[in-house]
DNA sequence: TTTTATAGTGTAATATTTACACAAAGTTAA
DNA sequence: TTAACTTTGTGTAAATATTACACTATAAAA
């Protein structure tokens, strides 16, 4: 047994693969999860964590299963980015990617990948070393996306704590844009959304004023139309 | 020979196709274009038309192709707009569609499936019937795509003819958008943008003030950052 | 109790968006 | 040839949104 080709077809047909572009942000900066690859093609290069795609799965429930089985995470914020479909992007042979990019919340950031065999690593985006396939040009798409999608959509908390103070939301969006927004125009903005619930609960053990903590309304922003647009300073 | 089952593998694979939208504008209505069905499954149902993706070309690639040869269409505006991979989607088995969505200049609107055997015929996107496969959603996903992406992106005029009058390309907007727009308004933002080229040439032959033509400067667009949102009266 | 660090707040100036109406220019019909 | 019809093309004032900007409050640490 082993290697017996048994799945037989009238004309050649790709390999589906899935993958995932999966940011964190951590200390001000933020990061992408990359695996070491045990096997060639690219052995010991860095890649985003992904694998083929079950016949009896979509190309979504693969990539939230392959997240899992690489980096144990769960319930995390997915979208489909785009699918990658050259035809010379795997030495192995024809193989297209459907891929998917998530975002991590602070909580969980630490515990990923805490039992496996592969090696996982955040990398800061301004630091990332070589990449396997043609990931260089899929991290490229996703980090575009992300910056054009968060100027209208609330992703941002997705990738904080569930509570949050409103410096670390606007550091999030400085982060993410890579420009100074001022404090009180943020706030101002913000605010004015009215997706943000203000808790009762301050911030502890800080050696200066404490700040508020919030959490994001995702009540009131699914029902509300659509998101404005941040501006920059 | 004939359904030989020739190209083996160690795992199964799913069948790769392609689809597109065909969106174009007619007499004040946007409009799609349909195929309809020459056999199994979804005999004489309406569909967007695509077919399997080769193995040596790209899902792009795939579509641009199939375009071609179901409606004669040739270097027209493409984009991919996402990957359709349920399981149950295609009643043959195991399918995934890479699907664009594409818009046609007026001026090729009627020059749309001349020669072929397939029926190829523009409906309202009002008045579509009903759809194979899972095209339904798939509709609904690109229009929603159109109409978010017009907002900030100067591809209306990839719908209209190369030169085309403000009013053309107000009313282009307000069928999209579905809204009405102030024409004061309208002309003067879309101008302050200077993507537009005033030409030396007015229209003829209509019963009353002719309107001066315009063209889209695509240098002057690609060289400039971002298209600014649009928004309604 | 002083220092340090960050939180939290308001206003005036500027820029953008909105609402709104009529004269000009062709064509058609009387 | 004139009048009626139809659509083009234009400006301004009011309302709204965005921007720039600085100091007091609070908690912990020295």
């Amino acid at each position: 047994m082993g290697k017996e080709k048994k799945y037989c077809y009238e004309y050649p047909r790709p390999a589906l693969t899935t993958d995932c572009i999966i940011f964190g942000y951590d200390f001000g900066e933020l990061k992408v999860l990359l695996i070491e690859r045990a096997h060639e093609p690219f052995r010991a290069s860095w890649a985003f964590p992904g694998g083929f795609v079950n016949i009896d799965e979509t190309s979504e429930e693969g990539a939230v299963r392959e997240l899992y089985e690489e980096t144990g995470l769960q319930n995390v914020f997915i979208e489909q980015l785009y699918t990658f479909s050259d035809v010379d992007r795997d030495p192995r042979g024809r193989v297209i990617s459907v891929v998917y990019y998530a975002l991590v919340k602070q909580s969980e950031y630490k515990a990923v990948a805490g039992d496996d065999a592969a090696k996982a690593k955040w990398f800061s985006i301004n630091k990332l070393p070589k990449l396997a396939f043609d990931h260089e040009m899929i991290f490229d798409v996703a980090i575009k996306r992300l910056k054009s999608k968060i100027k209208y959509q609330p992703i941002g908390f997705e990738l904080l704590n569930e509570k949050f103070t409103l410096t670390e939301l606007q550091q999030l969006y400085e982060t993410i844009l890579g420009i100074d927004l001022d404090k009180r125009n943020f706030r101002k903005k913000i605010l004015s959304m009215d997706i943000l619930i203000k808790l009762d609960e301050k911030q502890t053990n800080v050696a200066h004023k404490a700040a508020w903590f919030y959490k994001f309304d995702k009540e009131k922003y699914d029902s509300s139309s659509l998101f404005t647009l941040l501006t920059p300073k």
